[in-house]
DNA sequence: TATTATTCTTGATAATTATCAAGTGAGATC
DNA sequence: GATCTCACTTGATAATTATCAAGAATAATA
């Protein structure tokens, strides 16, 4: 990868707190790549070459089994994936592709495994991460064992509505067939949830939705920190 | 605790690796206990005050929301839990209480991470079983998501089949109600399924299953080693 | 602007899963 | 051995969600 870029990336938290030789040293052997949308990254039961860095776009996380597909999640920037089959050296679980023009950072999983060992602070940063992800996914299990699908949709339009801004509209991140997977639920019964969720003050204008009563909302909904904040 | 119980607690894989003397004041710090079946051990949203490691029985993990309940995963010995809040001092995502006669040891939160600080071997272990726990989450979200209830009981005898020893038959690790539970379905449910599984040599006699014709039943289920396989 | 995809929505219907209520059976207790 | 309790099962029904097939709406292209 190109000098220039280095600045950027040294500044996520992952590798701000490593020493600066080692990690010129780490990204000298990584790539730095621009993808456009829809372009397969990893296949889930390959081996794990590469820790993904999304710097900029989106990636969607998805697995397939027996024929069908289910959206795991989406990565924003500045997110890692598959960074625990890159520690256990392992085959990745869940496939990955560009949801849209996506710059991605990939380091050598060998690379990795060597700075784990010898810097203790990036250490401390990939657990920290680790941890994150973890219980991401717990999140997830939670909300998808634990709620309706009408309920999934008004928590999550909550967030949304929350994490841009706080005033009462607020924009899908990506399409709704995939939002609708993300959500574990069919692209119609989304159309419907969003139907259901109109006498509480939805209102959908394409991928723009306006939250008119929110208290309504909530009263439906009701969040749960264990479930929907992101920083808990 | 008592150090005659050192050895054993030494013997685990999280700790084998860590130097006897900094394991020795670790463990100074930890309560080694047993508790009777149905004793609470942690509950979500409370500050993680120490890591949970099950030596003997089976605590179950569970998860709350909205008046409703589930079983988000079973700890056999010798497992940790609730390791991600410990590392990052956040709070319980899940709830905790002995399915039966547990014998749990207690290591306060600030020890493990002052260990994990100083001892870069523990910090490698600590990992292990970080990425341990995150690839089974993944692993059970893909199982939810990309399967009916039918084909979720169906491996997952097939899975206990395998790990009691392939002989045909096997025990559940625990009464229906949690295990319908843990598989994302009613307790009604599990009794239909395993009704419907009859015709594919699933046999029911208490908490004893005999899988009667196994290749018919594989060729149902689809077993799908990057959800199955515990040890992938 | 017309045309063509594409995505999303809607309606009808089917499949799946949950709920409620009652029944069965095995083990515990007296 | 009687009966009590509890876990599990069964049946009837309801609710939820998925599927299939068109039909709008939107964006993309000519």
């Amino acid at each position: 990868m190109r000098s220039s870029d280095l600045p950027e990336v040294k500044s996520i938290h992952l590798f701000e707190s490593m020493e600066d030789s080692r990690f010129e040293i780490l990204l000298n052997a990584a790539y730095l790549q621009t993808f456009p949308a829809q372009v397969d990254l990893i296949r889930e039961g390959d081996p794990a070459d590469f820790l993904h860095v999304v710097l900029d776009g989106r990636v969607e996380l998805f697995a397939q089994s027996n024929g069908r597909e289910t959206t795991m999640a989406m990565v924003p920037p500045v997110g890692t994936f598959i960074l625990a089959a890159v520690l256990k050296d392992a085959a990745y679980l869940m496939s990955a592709r560009t949801s849209q023009k996506s710059r991605i950072l990939m380091i050598p999983s060998e690379n990795i495994r060597i700075a784990f060992e010898e810097d203790p602070k990036f250490a401390r940063a990939i657990i920290d991460e680790l941890a994150n992800c973890y219980r991401a996914v717990i999140k997830a299990h939670k909300d998808l064992k634990l709620r309706t699908t009408v309920e999934r949709l008004a928590n999550r339009l909550i967030r949304y509505n929350s994490e841009q801004g706080n005033n009462g509209s607020l924009r899908l991140p990506y399409d709704k067939r995939t939002f609708a997977s993300a959500l574990g639920m069919t692209p119609e019964n989304l159309s419907r949830a969003f139907k259901t969720l109109k006498p509480y003050g939805v209102r959908v204008d394409g991928a723009t939705i306006y939250l008119d009563d929110l208290t309504a909302l909530e009263v439906l909904a009701k969040p749960n920190p264990l479930i929907d904040d992101r920083s808990v």
